[in-house]
Parts: structure tokens; sequence; C-alpha cells
DNA sequence: GCATATTTGTCCGTATGTATC
DNA sequence: CGATACATACGGACAAATATG
């Protein structure tokens, strides 16, 4: 007994050891961003595989965000900068299919957006305070609601940039992208649009000043506050007290 | 002037066609999990392409986790049930071309996992509370390393589930398989290992006790400390601040 | 258990539109 | 502008794998 333990062997499909080793490389550096890979022709050469193989392999990479290949380019496929295009349509695939509520969502955000903000009472710079200042500027000058929105994003956008952490940043990003995807007509079809423009200005303004204080706890808490009043309208009643759990 | 706004034709690849339909079907519910797709030869007589396009289309499905086809197989391509497998490889891609430090990975469990003791508190049923005192149990009995960090998973996962939402408890467990997989090797070796596994237990034993008394603010503030605790060696020391800035 | 038919995985050749030099 | 090389898409072919009778 106790002989060497053998594991079972993956059948492993052609294109995916092409897949394997380009993402390898592209991962590790060795590839950078706008370089090029060989053209189809070279790659199966270099993989010893066909036509086919190379293409199922790079639609792969393709459907990840890492590269993209153009007919009649001379130099190949090119290896993309980093883009969260990818994890964007895995969580709204997500969504979809795990059947993802709005209050879900929602509540998503509230966390993610108020860590944001407590960390960046800690973190930001004075750059990064001045740009805060200047996006809740361009929200009270704002005519139409899709300027509006706009200066809404880019606030939340700078704030999740002073939290100094990458993965906070691109996932609220994505979350906020897929929340006013379900929900931006009825945003714009809001019976008393300027009363709700004008709360979450004050609302911001709030913000802005508890992160220039430093205070990280009250900054969250008032995130919370500020998307639950934006959001609920929209959040069936039933769900309602799970996002109030996020109150206190 | 102000004729009709014509705008600019997307050039849209034949593969992408077939996805788009293929990928709405399975999301709208016309096509459930444990159903087949047609044979490859059925889809290209169906959507007037060749095989190639087909087999393409079909690359990119099962890189998105939604379909697999194999070899032989007379029923064609089965639609998967919903996995988090997509989501999490595009975040463990996005770990290594933006360059996630440890730091943020270990910052962005904090925020999540600690935001599910919070919702677990006010939520969780006594079903619930039951599963995570037999999880901390087991942590106890555990003989060896791995079981004790099998364990460890399954209370977070009970923790996850009982803050009744799911994206929160698709991303705990994405991030933690992640930062495990960064820094297991180093955990396993870890010099004094039984204190390390005392302390972890009495953390757990003290989040669970909070649940228990619908205490969430102090579940959350007892998460964050036990995951700083638990990661903080790993850390650089420059990146510390960064995670203790949610301690507060 | 075995033979057969069907399907997928892979390969090859060809035609066409396109981007670059 | 022309020539070249490229990606896109098509069709046919064979071997290995699978399910069915």
């Amino acid at each position: 007994m106790g002989g060497p333990r053998f594991e079972p062997v993956r059948t492993v499909r052609a294109y995916e050891r092409v897949v394997e080793q380009v993402e390898e490389a592209i991962e590790s550096g060795a590839l950078s961003p706008g370089e090029r890979l060989p053209s189809e022709r070279d790659l199966m050469v270099q993989f010893s595989v066909s036509r086919s193989t190379v293409r199922e392999a790079l639609r792969v990479l393709q459907a990840r965000g890492l590269v993209r290949s153009r007919p009649g380019d001379p130099h190949g496929a090119e290896v993309l900068p980093f883009t969260p295009a990818a994890l964007h349509k895995s969580m709204t695939t997500l969504a979809r299919v795990a059947e993802l509520s709005l209050a879900e969502l929602v509540q998503f955000r509230m966390v993610l957006d108020s860590s944001a903000s407590l960390l960046a009472a800690r973190l930001r710079t004075d750059g990064q305070l001045a740009e805060m200042g200047a996006a809740v500027a361009r929200m009270r000058a704002a005519t139409d609601h899709d300027a509006f929105v706009a200066e809404d994003v880019s606030f939340h956008d700078v704030v999740a940039r002073a939290s100094g952490n990458k993965l906070i940043q691109i996932c609220t990003d994505v979350v906020r992208s897929i929340v006013l995807g379900l929900i931006s007509e009825k945003l714009a079809a809001a019976h008393d649009r300027q009363a709700l423009m004008r709360q979450t200005i004050k609302h911001h303004e709030e913000v802005l000043a508890a992160v220039r204080a430093g205070d990280g706890p009250l900054a969250a808490r008032l995130t919370r506050k500020a998307m639950y009043d934006y959001y609920a309208d929209y959040v069936p009643d039933g769900e309602r007290p799970a996002l109030r759990a996020l109150l206190e």
C-alpha cells in the first residue's frame, strides 16, 4: 500500500493550452499592453496547432479582455491594457442568472462606497479633496439630468480613487454602472427631479465636509444614508429593512 | 441641416451575434441549466454560419461559464448552472495584471466580511446560528492545519449566507480563495501555528457571540480585527496603516 | 459486452474584405 | 495607388469520444 498517488488526468483541449501560455505571458508581464502577438499563421507554427485552434484560443483571450485582433492588421493581435470590462461582464451576467435583486446591488454599493468614504477621509490628498469639491460644484451647475448624474459619478469616482484601494475603485465602478443600467430610465422619469437633485447635492456636501475633516465613520454613515435616500423608492417595500440594517 | 442623425455602424463579428443570442436565451431563462443546446451542425443551420463560427461562439460561451461541451456528446452542449467561476477568473486576472497588493485584497475582505457579519447579526436564522457554532466546534476539533482552514472557511461561508446578500456571499468567497491562494503556503509554514489557531478560534467565538446577541456593529468590528490579526504579518509594513484605517 | 451512428476536436484549403507599407 | 499580408468566414475531411440499440 501507499505507493505513488496518481492524479486523474484532465484531458485538456489544444486551444486551452494555447490560451494558458499566452495568458501566462501577459499576466506575468512578458507581454505588455500595446505589444503584439505573432500573426495567426505564426502562432499555428509556434504551437504546432491548426488555424482553427489558434482562432478559438484568440476568441477566448479576447472574451477575457486580454487581446484584440482586427482584420487586416499586419502586426497581429494587440495586447490590451487592463480594463475591468471582463469583470463587468461576468458580474452583469451574475446579476441576471443569479437573479440579484436591486436591493442586493444597492446594499453592495452602500457597503463599498461607504468604505471608500471611510478610507478617503484618512488617506485623501489635498488635490483629491479639490477634485471632490469641483465635482460637487459641477453638480450644482448641471442643467440637464444626464449631466448631473455624470458629475455625481465623477464625485464617487474621486472618492473611490482616494481610498487607495484599486479593487474597491473597480468594484464600485462596476456595480454602480449595473445599478444605473437597471434604473436610469426610472431616475430620469422621477416626478420631482429638482428636489432629488437638491437633496443629493446636500448629501454630497456633507460627505465632502466629513472627508475634509478626516471623520471617516461619519463620512461612511453619510454615504450610506445618501445612497439609501437616493434608491429606496425603487426598492420593493419588503427588501428595504435589509438596506436599513446598514444605517444602524 | 438637422437631417437624420446616423450612428456609426459597429462591425460585429458573426460569432458575436451567435454568442449574443445564446447568451440572451440563457440569461433570460429561456434555456435552463441542464438543458442542451442544439448540436454544432444544427446551430450552423439555424444561424446560417459555418461550423468554425459556431465553435468560436461556443468557446466564448464556455469561457463565460455558461455552457460546457464534451466530445462525442450527442445531446449538444450543456447549459450549466450558475457558478462564480467566471467572476473568479476575471478577478484573479485582475489581481495579476492590475498588480493588486495583498494589502488591498485583505482590506477588501475586511470590508466585505465585516459587512456580512453586520447583516448576519440582524438577519440570521437560528439554524444558521447553530451552523456557525458547529463550524467553530469543528475548528476546535481540527487536528491538521488544512482541516482547520477548511472549517474556518465554512464559518465565514455561513455568515456570508446569513447576510442575505448573494453578491456579498459570492464576492467574499472569490476574494477569500484568491487571498488563500496567495499565502496558503506561508500560513502552513507559520512558526507558531498552535497559538495562531487558538487566537483564531477565540476571535470566531467572539464574533459568534456578537452575532447571537444581535450586535451588528460589534460583530463587524470584531471581524475586521480578527482578519487584521490573521493577515497583518504577511502585509508589508508600509501598507499596514491602510488596513488599520478600518479598525477605527 | 459490443457494434454502430452521431458528435466533438482538430486539421486543411480557399475566398474575400481590409489595413498597412 | 498598388502590392502584400492579415483576419474573417466558409466548406470539407478525419480521428477520437460518446451514447444508443
